[in-house]
DNA sequence: TCGGTTTACGAAATCGGTTTCGTTTCGAGT
DNA sequence: ACTCGAAACGAAACCGATTTCGTAAACCGA
């Protein structure tokens, strides 16, 4: 018998497909201790696996969760796929994965592919300029925001607590005796979530009366050292502070100290943004805020969850819940490059 | 019109669902340039898009591909999840990936998982530990291995030439001057992969005379240093080079050298295989072995897409692939860490 | 013992496409 | 003009589960 159909199974079982479909999604219909464990002995003798597309088809669920990725390179990504992964198959769903490489058009492709893939949710870490698209999906099906938010508002959202992270940092560098601090940025990052940081850099700078600003370090190797040098001129004699707002800007950063070499200013001290392995290492390793990407991923899958039930539970529009923000508090880990 | 039906869309344009059905599959049995006008005309108009599940059903055909990667942390992993997500983009078909997490278990349910979600075919980049299991899938739909084979054989592979990057950085050593050569392993790692660049650097070592032995890091930070420290001592007064298996080896080594500080031995030298990004900074840039991981995914979906052709194509037995083991050649990054 | 309510289960419709099998139409060859 | 084969298309079966609806048996209190 090469492959068993419910229907199969109901005939060695001596009952009907809708009492293996009631077993198999056990149904509040109970059935007999008897019959339970009849069907049961024949499906495990059988090891018959139902077809999940004839579920998918009647059902109209798929448990399928579709995510887009902007950067699978950043490991904050990584760790976040490997989180959702890991919620997604406790609550017996799997991952359909699109990864857009930062290119808009890529995430428009890969948000319409997974919708007609039939995912039962999407959640979504933007590459940005597809707004109205991710507005109108979220009309139409689950939708969870990861990090980065939409223009419009009116999507769930999960994302760390960035102003307290950035207040962390600025501690830890103050605490070191930095009197002069920057936040390093890039030019080709103009996310939400960079501008977040900015600002309560900023922020933090007037609460604390300190002087400082934000540096775009340009784009391409060796600018961004001539973009630095000038800063460590510009403060020459303070004792300076840097934070780095991503982990790249932090490699970035890395590279250009190591360029500029020996004439490094006296009690510079550094902190950055996501917790890559690497950061245990450079510069004896470096103060970096760290985000909780478990939890984070944990409570995207949680929200889409409620979603999905309340679409599949309530029949009209009854029951629509109001679009969340949900902050995952982040931590400091206080390493030597903010030492005394 | 909430959702429309293929034979919605039949009614409108004036033909049946199965002309309807011929034109969203360009089938051979062609139509008139005008049904087909009248036809996209209508699907234009409405943004009819077939449901998934029901073609899934009754073509028993997903487009869907399955991913098991056995560590997403590992940079290696996710730069290939990239490419495996275009290429199968470019085929049109969606990825559903699983994160083993190097756990033997959760690889073995989300082998079960993803074919139970009915993907056409399976990439597994395996811990280890299910060689049975993952033999029996290959027999019952087309799977690919990737980077990492099974005990059995039998099953296509996808990887990197090991032996002649093994080599090349072994050439750049010597170039560089190193007299007595380590290879860094550890314990935890028992791949294959890591079998076979062992193998690979001590047939190496013979061929050209060298001295050296594989050096294996236990686990854990600090005895890995007391290791490396004894290592080093070892070879005291010879011009040592060392070659970290991976890239987290690498990083452990790094970690460590930190750690031994100011006593390394003059014209240390040091390579390691993975192109991470930090192997531009670290050490003014380190020698790594790159693996050319866009074209091994490329050749992966190409391979797997074979596969799934031939089972949807032919009827029976009759034209069985034979297994294939395809080697993609990597390239030396020279850097810094190897000049003389 | 009897009416009324659960409980356990079966028959058949259903989800929305694809595929098979015919039928009609069209054009080429003689 | 007539035949024949291919091209264009429609009717209906089909994929394999779920779900609705209905019925018989079991249970339960009065």
């Amino acid at each position: 018998m090469a492959q068993m159909r419910i229907k199969d199974i109901a005939a060695e079982a001596g009952v009907s497909p809708a009492t293996v479909s009631r077993y198999l999604n056990n149904r509040p219909g109970q059935m007999t201790e008897e019959t339970r464990a009849r069907i049961a002995a024949v499906i495990e003798r059988t090891g018959y696996r139902p077809r999940a597309a004839a579920r998918n088809l009647r059902s109209s669920r798929t448990n399928l969760i579709g995510v887009i990725l902007a950067d699978i390179a950043n490991p904050f990504s990584s760790a976040m796929l490997e989180g959702l992964s890991a919620s997604a198959a406790a609550r017996g769903c799997s991952l359909m994965t699109a990864i857009s490489g930062n290119d808009p058009a890529k995430e428009a492709e890969s948000l319409t592919r997974l919708i007609d893939a039939g995912v039962d949710g999407l959640v979504v870490n933007t590459c940005g300029g597809n707004d109205e698209a991710i507005a109108a999906a979220a009309g139409r099906l689950p939708v969870v925001l990861l990090d980065r938010d939409v223009a419009d508002g009116g999507v769930d959202l999960v994302t760390s607590n960035n102003r307290e992270l950035v207040a962390g940092l600025v501690d830890a560098l103050a605490a070191a005796g930095s009197e002069r601090l920057c936040l390093l940025t890039e030019a080709s990052d103009d996310s939400p979530v960079r501008r977040e940081r900015a600002e309560a850099f900023a922020d933090e700078l007037s609460r604390r009366g300190l002087a400082g600003e934000v540096v775009t370090l340009a784009d391409g190797g060796a600018t961004g050292v001539g973009r630095l040098d000038k800063t460590i001129r510009d403060y020459a004699g303070k004792r300076l502070g840097l934070i780095a707002v991503n982990g790249l800007v932090f490699l970035r950063l890395t590279e250009a100290l190591a360029q500029l070499g020996p004439s490094l200013p006296a009690g510079l001290k550094i902190a950055t943004f996501d917790d890559y392995p690497w950061n245990h290492v450079l510069f004896g390793g470096v103060t970096t805020a760290a985000q909780d990407t478990l939890t984070i991923a944990e409570r995207v899958v949680e929200r889409l969850s409620e979603r999905i039930d309340v679409v599949t539970t309530t029949v009209g529009e009854a029951a629509k819940l109001a679009p969340k923000r949900i902050e995952i508090p982040g931590h400091i880990e206080h390493r030597a490059s903010t030492s005394r």
